[in-house]
DNA sequence: TACTATACGTATATTAAATATACGTGTCTA
DNA sequence: TAGACACGTATATTTAATATACGTATAGTA
């Protein structure tokens, strides 16, 4: 990738040019994924999704077969094609790990398109999330800051301080921590890189150009390791289960992290504290190197 | 949507027909995602992205102008199209919450294709989870379960008893608790409703015709609300902060949920004990109807 | 058992979309 | 000031997709 001065830069190309259209592209991933996901796939739901014909659509299929020999067989019982016993995907985007992703999508924003591939699917329930959603502006200032290493003056309502402040702030990167939207900033009044949640920016006032930070944010770079075991008051039985859920080999399992992440994932875990009042049943897991971690951990944390 | 004998459904129809072309209506759609995301375009973008000609990309332009007049203007020092000031999106698909969706999932699954319209972007962090990966083959049984209504024979671990044990249940839903994904399912040794987790099911034996037991799962088609306030014992000015966070008017928010997630729910605001050792700070925000709720919580969770 | 409806495949000619090629314009860089 | 590049637009041409039609197979129903 090329920057220009702007701080631009030359567009990847994910779904590129294969010599190949990328309509009839889609359509032949859209077979699969129907054929896979919704276990059946018919002309009718190619015309009706895509707005093709009739003979547009056996043409598709016919291609389909030819790239994936043996997948499709024909039930004229319900005049629907369906998955071979024999199914092999040849499309990545039939993945499951799409398909769990499109159900969830869907479940927690119906009313966003996010141009799935979705046919019938099961009801499907998200644990709701009670905090109140972003401001599009606001979302694009930083994006755009990051681009090009603006500095932003922003009003944000920090916990520790009790009114909202002005600061500037020279953001790198954006961070989810499973719940909410942060930004890795370069905090211009503490001198110091901070996690700043984008839901407390109430207004960004001004911007200018500042240089790139983002390499001398070492606990951004710096990647950590977590050891991860059964908690050891449990009984054999139990840790299986464990060792079950996390994929454990040996009794234990490593968690990779950015050292400015640690924190959240100590949190999300229940692993903040080192004895905790729960219960081995209630806590599950333990952190076997946290003595070697507790200096990644900043000393009072402000949220 | 009508069922025939197999419990397979006519699909729905999300992308249907307009009478507009397919492929040309997503180019339109890229047009104005990457407009507001990507903060510019030009042709080479749509020629690389959906391997159309030049003069094609000229034609796809100049028709988003058509539609979405005034939200073009050309930058002929950059050579590409930028948002005008007055920008207006016309398509819903170039929203914040399919923008930061997009985001995630690239970072979170980098080698699934999703077809996004994601250009550049800012580097992404999200908090790693430890949980290994499910099973497709166990994943497309459930689901087919689901769907027609089926019993499933399956050894499941479950936490509370030491090794797998056989087990009769007919899921009818997917739950998503924000880490892992579960089947809600009738359970036929219990003769109740239940949760199992998707990565504890180690097989699936045999299946065989049940019927359709959703409606009498009363936990979960019964709603719920919490209501949620600021921790009493915060500062005035913190308890602005969580208001802030959690969009509260009146000093307190409602949260719906089905009974069944309302022990999930619960379990991520850190609420499921009366009074936790956790400061006001660390805890922020309180259950105001916990008595009320009570009754909905199951005696004895195993998880 | 025959009749009807429907979805399949495939063939035809036709329409419409997208292409290659070309030429003139304006802006930045060398 | 010349060259490179991306723009728009016009041409003829190619290719994709369409409408229409006909024959086949199955399920449901009279």
């Amino acid at each position: 990738m090329t920057t220009n001065q702007n701080g631009f830069e030359g567009s990847p190309n994910p779904a590129a040019k294969t010599g190949k259209r990328w309509g009839q592209e889609r359509r032949l991933e859209f077979i699969e994924y129907r054929l896979r996901w919704d276990g059946q796939i018919n002309r009718s739901d190619l015309t009706a999704f895509f707005g093709i014909s009739v003979p547009q659509a056996s043409l598709d299929l016919s291609e389909y077969t030819k790239r994936a020999q043996g997948n499709l067989e024909y039930d004229a019982s319900t005049k629907m094609y369906r998955a071979s016993s024999s199914f092999e995907p040849v499309f990545a985007s039939s993945s499951l790990e799409r398909y769990l992703e499109d159900l969830l999508r869907d479940a927690v924003n119906p009313d966003v398109p996010y141009g799935s591939f979705l046919g019938w699917h099961p009801p499907v329930a998200v644990v709701p999330r009670p905090w109140r959603r972003l401001d599009t502006a606001t979302t694009i200032s930083v994006v755009m800051a990051i681009r090009q290493s603006l500095a932003l003056s922003i009003r944000y309502q920090s916990f520790s301080s009790s009114s909202p402040s002005l600061r500037t702030v020279t953001p790198h990167a954006l961070v989810n921590d499973g719940f909410r939207w942060h930004m890795r900033a370069f905090c211009h009044k503490n001198g110091d890189f901070r996690d700043f949640l984008l839901s407390r920016i109430l207004e960004v006032e001004t911007r200018y150009a500042d240089q790139e930070r983002s390499h001398e944010d070492h606990a951004w770079h710096h990647i950590v390791q977590l050891v991860l075991a059964p908690h050891p008051q449990l009984k054999a039985a139990h840790r299986g289960v464990i060792e079950l859920d996390y994929g454990m080999r040996g009794g234990q399992c490593l968690l990779e992290c950015r050292q400015a992440l640690l924190f959240y994932v100590l949190q999300q875990l229940g692993l903040l504290e080192e004895d905790s009042a729960k219960s081995a049943e209630a806590q599950q897991i333990v952190l076997k190197n946290r003595e070697k971690l507790a200096e990644f951990l900043p000393k009072t944390q402000h949220r």
